[in-house]
DNA sequence: CGGTCTCTTGACGGAGTTCAAAGCTAGTGG
DNA sequence: CCACTAGCTTTGAACTCCGTCAAGAGACCG
């Protein structure tokens, strides 16, 4: 786990956290684990919390009136996973967040998180990973807004590598906005012509 | 202007400028001018600027491989609009901003951006909008995803109402997904049936 | 008044959905 | 350890929505 928590800051911000940074930065999140297919919230409820994935996988969707699912966002190991909106402005959250595997995460709530946010490493560390969500948001509008879904699966393949043997296919087309019926044609176009 | 200004912090935090605050907001942005259909700035160049519309109206975009254009946002006085992307990472931009009226808007630069910044308020300010920026583009990812192209043009026409009749219906298709036909056809059936 | 830009309308085609059913696979309990 | 089941994936056929191509009608500006 902390050396997870290290490779994260190292990777976002290019710093080695020192023992007394980590041991700061973790002082007041605790583990938690969760069966596969847990719900950690649901629409309606506030996101009180932000997840830190120590092993595992989970991720986060929404459900239309016709009650069809979509995905958001996946999360595994060293991702950070919630639905940001509700979790900044307090409001009921519109996503739900549920694991794939079992998992284990690191939790954080707001008041700590704001607490953490005083020391600017920490302001730094976490603006950043706001900045990321909104980077990989407007990427996923700008480069799937207007192409077919064979383009977007081969995008997200490229993107994603490691979720396409590990994430089950019907949640892939979720993230998609196809049904799974349409991703097993698509990949049988690829594989066969 | 001023009442402008006053009015977006109002309504973004709920803070009255005083004159002094005020007076050092603005203090280094700069007026500028420009015909209708100029490009701020386009794809590969920097956004080294974000803008704060005064009058007229603009919008920004996005044009795939196949020449296909794209519209992400539309802002017209009282918005700000940029590529926060570039802006924020000092990558290229994956946009071009280009008004859609003859507009006047301030101008501020990176540097005079951080420096804001350092002053808690217009740090709060500036933090928020961001947080605005990714909450848009989450709600819209969450409730156009899936939906039919004439679901998501009622969406459009609830959440931004003063934009139907002042943007051209070709900007508005190009933000909904689909060809300014289709959108055609589809005001066309809500207006009959 | 002529030219360009925008919006409308029609006919056809293609990508993805829906409905239905059958094959796989992994996890569970006997 | 096997058998069974529930959930996931694949496949087929009919249908729907939107895109494409093409052409015409308005609107705006020089």
């Amino acid at each position: 786990m902390e050396e997870l928590i290290k490779r994260n800051f190292r990777h976002a911000m290019d710093h080695d956290l020192s023992a007394a940074e980590y041991e700061e930065f973790t002082s007041h999140m605790f583990t938690k684990s969760y069966d596969k297919k847990s719900v950690l919230f649901q629409p309606g409820e506030q996101a009180r919390y932000v997840y830190f994935i120590l092993s595992g996988s989970a991720y986060s969707y929404y459900v239309n009136e016709e009650g069809d699912k979509y995905a958001v966002q996946f999360a595994v190991e060293g991702h950070w996973i919630s639905d940001q909106y509700s979790f900044f402005t307090e409001r009921p959250s519109l996503l739900y967040v549920e694991t794939i595997e079992s998992t284990e995460v690191l939790v954080l709530n707001r008041e700590h998180h704001s607490a953490l946010c005083e020391n600017p490493l920490f302001g730094k560390y976490f603006r950043i990973l706001v900045q990321n969500s909104f980077v990989a948001l407007q990427y996923r509008l700008v480069k799937t807004n207007g192409e077919d879904a064979e383009h977007r699966y081969l995008e997200f393949s490229r993107l994603y590598p490691h979720f396409v043997h590990r994430i089950p296919q019907y949640l892939i087309a979720s993230f998609l906005g196809i049904k799974p019926q349409s991703l097993s044609r698509i990949r049988r176009r690829l594989v066969q012509g």
